[in-house]
DNA sequence: TTGACATGGACAACCAGGTTGACCAACACT
DNA sequence: AGTGTTGGTCAACCTGGTTGTCCATGTCAA
């Protein structure tokens, strides 16, 4: 009956490369536009930041990371100018965030270029096909005990 | 138009949360199952040298990572027992990895579990439907212009 | 046969993006 | 006040890679 000549381990890999493939682009594509010392998970660290993340401990919680990683990451940010950092006056042991110009153009270039990466997908696949890919892959991340908003297990590889 | 637009971030999310999802599972039975300490490049590792790599360069041209990477892959693999590696009476220059039984095993239940869980994705979405995803999938990984492309496991004939 | 080049492997240093664990100063709550 | 919680930091380590350098061995052509 099935012609399931595909094997588990080879979805997995279907998932992994397909991931790959979408953020490696975006990443180039990043680049390409002045942003060449842009990784993936600084765009997701400052989204986080954006969407309310605005100390280390927060984007750690947000990003279910420890706090030292979250502190790490924010120093990536700050080293590249994305992010700047100024201790609370209210509270002094926390130092608040605050995302810069440059750090609103990357996840603006960001998010234009991932949506375009995607709007090529779909002119390939078909408007109603991914979008049903996209519910269908929602079910498996759903069920999962990981928060979709909190892409800290998102590491990923460099690209070549 | 209705609720048309997700994110390219999104997407991106959602391939990475299934991917990890799955992958987390096959690591979790697997430990259960008397594997404790394998992760899933040892069982990408294995599979590829069982696909022929018999050796630290090939299997870095398999894998498409350096030879040094290789290496050190293969070093764990050789202190968890599923490999072992002996100079080549041919050429002394070369090291030929063979497979432990514990290996095989490795490779054996690792393909099990990942079939158990694509079972259960099968299930849930239909067989059609499954089917279909990676057919759509394989788009995405066919245009790549990265190097998935071992052929022992990226085109899988596994199942022994 | 020899000399040039290719190949297999190893050593060392480094990187990204995490992890534990220990610790302290500052805040909050009785 | 004293106790406990919270924000941040230092340090060491892990995984799965990366360069760069080096050398012994193998191959092939002249």
């Amino acid at each position: 009956m099935v012609m399931s000549s595909r094997s588990g381990a080879d979805l997995a890999l279907l998932l992994l490369g397909s991931y790959r493939n979408l953020v490696d682009e975006v990443v180039r594509e990043l680049a390409n536009r002045g942003y060449p010392d842009a990784r993936p998970s600084h765009e997701y660290a400052i989204r986080a930041i954006r969407a309310g993340a605005d100390s280390a401990s927060d984007l750690a919680r947000r990003l279910a990371i420890t706090k030292q990683a979250a502190a790490k990451t924010i120093a990536a940010l700050v080293e590249r100018g994305y992010v700047t950092t100024e201790t609370d006056p209210a509270d002094i042991r926390r130092k608040n965030i605050r995302i810069t110009d440059h750090g609103i153009g990357l996840i603006t270039e960001g998010t234009a270029i991932f949506d375009e990466v995607r709007a090529r997908w779909e002119t390939r696949l078909g408007t109603a096909e991914l979008a049903e890919l996209e519910t269908q892959l929602e079910q498996f991340v759903g069920d999962s005990p990981i928060n979709l908003d909190a892409p800290g297990w998102a590491a990923g590889q460099e690209l070549r």
